[in-house]
DNA sequence: ACCTGAACACCGTTCAAGT
DNA sequence: ACCTGAACACCGTTCAAGT
């Protein structure tokens, strides 16, 4: 393996590496020069395969949606619709407690341009993978009977602002990181039984 | 009145009119140099009285932070415990979709150094008082027998999660803006009587 | 005490030129 | 087709100097 004038791959080059980068890395620092320098090609490299950093950013976002879904999926094949959906809240905060710098690039309004552009009639996120996976579950337990038969749409929406309000109130540091879990248990309970009585 | 070289108080109208700038302009045209020009006075001034413009947006989050506290007591009055809840989340959601770059400013990561700075022991924002509104607004519910008899701060920390987490959703474009209403009505519901059966 | 103007080390992006 | 290097118009911040 010689360094050569082509790289080759490097459009998939480029977004795997700041992928990887973003962990590590406070945004800030995700400038094109530190990027293009540890990959040991020119500052400019980037606009053959993309018109702007941001649309280089957009492709991360787009990988680390698909790395969400990929972990929503996985913990999908439990038979328990409500365990399902527990499940599926926790796998949920765990993917926004341990890459929080995706996340937020994930969640951040920037890329709205670019999540319109991407689909043709997604004005909302939830035509996205990872929202059919919570409202299957939700379709799963109203048919077990676990859960009250009201439009899944609209309670898979509820559980999601549910668990993200979570998710980003603790990476953003207005609660603390630690009670993320206990609080977690708290709301799904309580959005379970009921606040009112 | 003439235009002096001593600005007289040059500290307080900086914060003032960047918090009005955020308003009418996208953050990214938020530069020192776009709001010195503004002001007419030279691109260093505001080292003067702030030691960076980091330091210098964290007061206008201060502000907006006072802004939101100002706009939840003014419903706060409502005396109707479970409608006066309601009416806090309410009055939340409109300060949100009214002024989203401050929202988001106000929800950023970045300013926690000086959140932590700004007060004696605040590991989390729930010490604010806007926070002690709603979970003043949770005992009374609980007094009058309307709000199940748990801890408050967790039913106050689960409120917000949820309100927080229509609002970051909606204005940052994943959920449509026109449906933010009704969501919160159905949220609301179910989150009182519960979406289990 | 308060503000300025020149300078510095950055940034994303353009474009003509190289292979 | 793919990449480079010099250049451009920005950015936040420093610092000696002015009033």
């Amino acid at each position: 393996m010689k360094k050569s004038y082509h790289h080759g791959d490097l459009k998939q080059t480029l977004v795997g590496t700041l992928y990887e980068l973003v962990n590590s890395e406070p945004l800030e620092h995700l400038t094109v020069r530190f990027l293009t320098d540890r990959l040991g090609v020119s500052r400019t490299a980037i606009y053959r395969h993309f018109p702007s950093k941001e649309a280089l950013f957009s492709a991360v976002v787009q990988k680390a949606f698909d790395a969400l879904e990929a972990a929503l999926a996985e913990v999908a094949v439990e038979q328990d619709p409500l365990q399902r959906l527990h499940g599926l809240g926790g796998a949920y905060l765990d993917f926004a407690l341990h890459y929080p710098r995706h996340y937020r690039l994930m969640m951040n309004d920037q890329w709205r341009v670019y999540r319109e552009h991407g689909c043709s009639d997604c004005e909302d996120k939830r035509k996205g993978g990872a929202f059919e996976i919570v409202i299957d579950a939700c379709r799963a337990a109203q048919a077990a009977g676990a859960l009250r038969e009201e439009d899944a749409l609209t309670q898979a929406t509820a559980f999601w602002a549910m668990v993200h309000g979570i998710a980003s109130l603790t990476i953003d540091g207005h609660l603390p990181e630690e009670e993320m879990g206990a609080l977690y248990e708290s709301l799904f309970r309580m959005s379970c039984e009921g606040m009112c009585r």
